[in-house]
DNA sequence: CGGTGTGAATCTGTTCACAGCC
DNA sequence: GGCTGTGAACAGATTCACACCG
């Protein structure tokens, strides 16, 4: 058994699928589940979900498969999935408001604790059950809230200003939805998701498709 | 000169980070930008700036750098946004709205052309500035829009099918938001925008961070 | 000097293939 | 037969190191 050092990259990303799959499988009453169908649900090989399983310290039974709640409480641990996160949401536009109605994190364990804008229009309103406080107050709120993550929906203008300020505030990590890179220091990690990006994947991936015919759209 | 076979998946993503730091830089009027300093934007390494501008037909100049306008227009050629694509967004929910207000999207080439969602509330009315289309009429809309892509903004459970209709209806490559992988033939490429998968990156980040104290990593 | 281009070396992740268990 | 666990082979991406240009 190798003890858990360091996931790769890719793993952790794979094993947030089959997270889901588990669950599926797991409410569908499935007590176990085989590398096989994990991998047909995640996009990848049965040997490569073998080996992911490999890391969060596998027991499958050869023959039989992985038993469902098993895998999932020990995937949830490997990631870090297995006690709520507690977010602060900094901006109450668009996306913002649209992340704090996304009722489902909660049930994935995120919680967003707090909204915060800039002291202009929103500030006061409601979003999703919680009223909008000014910017101001993040590093009071941070640690009134017990917030672990910071979550940056704010032009990207303004992103590394917030970024720095919810560093200073202490939180352990940012997700942000800015198109910008921020730099924040080793031991704040952040993920960014950006839209635009995603955008230009995908247009990459259309234009230098191995040169198909059907409705090939020109280059 | 190696001509532009495929891209590495990486070099992709890398190359729209750099595309954002190349128009910050003509925008500040520098008329050249090095591997350096794109770097450092983009989280890269010098040299991995470099082999990635490789793939471009770079056209850097030793002792000075690449030329701001030249390297910026070839990106956009070979990841394919120097021409403008067509979406339709799916879905008027939160995010969906959100999305249609992203004003950014147009100026980055990505205009979207039509919205639709299911005939329960949301047809008929307006939404940044288009007004909501039923479901049904996915396919007469995508080819009088001449629509490229489609963007999936629904929840999970309708976004197969959604996805489904897309294809179907020809669209050339899929942007999806709702947390479920999709099957599509070969020819329609996806790309999955996932926020649970994001925060769980981060809660894996932040749980399994190398442990180390006193950080100053200086490589 | 400062900076590019690129092969060669290295590192990291994936696939193969097969022994062994149910 | 179905399925896991894992070394060994492979593929892909990153870093190194250095020749060479302005």
């Amino acid at each position: 058994m190798p003890k858990p050092e360091r996931l790769p990259r890719p793993t952790v990303e794979r094993l947030s699928l089959y997270l889901r799959e588990l669950e599926r499988a797991r409410d569908a009453g499935a007590a176990t589940v085989s590398s096989r169908t994990l991998g047909l649900a995640a996009g990848a090989t049965d040997a490569q979900v073998r080996k992911d399983l490999g890391f969060v310290g596998s027991a499958g039974r050869p023959g039989v498969g992985y038993r469902t709640d098993r895998v999932l409480d020990a995937i949830r641990v490997v990631i870090g999935v297995h006690r709520p996160w507690r977010a602060v949401l900094v901006g109450a536009g668009n996306i913002g408001r649209a992340l704090a109605s996304y009722e489902r994190f909660r049930d994935e364990g995120f919680v967003i604790v707090a909204i915060l804008d800039r002291a202009s229009g929103t500030v006061g309103r409601q979003v999703a059950g919680l009223e909008v406080r000014p910017i101001d107050q993040l590093a009071r709120i941070v640690r009134s809230e017990r917030a672990d993550i910071g979550i940056i929906a704010v032009p990207g203008e303004e992103a590394q200003s917030v970024a720095d300020g919810l560093v200073a505030a202490g939180v352990s990590g940012i997700l942000n939805f800015a198109p910008r890179r921020l730099s924040t220091p080793e031991r704040v990690p952040t993920v960014d998701v950006d839209f635009r990006s995603a955008l230009e994947r995908l247009a990459a991936d259309i234009s230098r498709r191995p040169a198909k015919a059907g409705s090939g759209r020109i280059r």
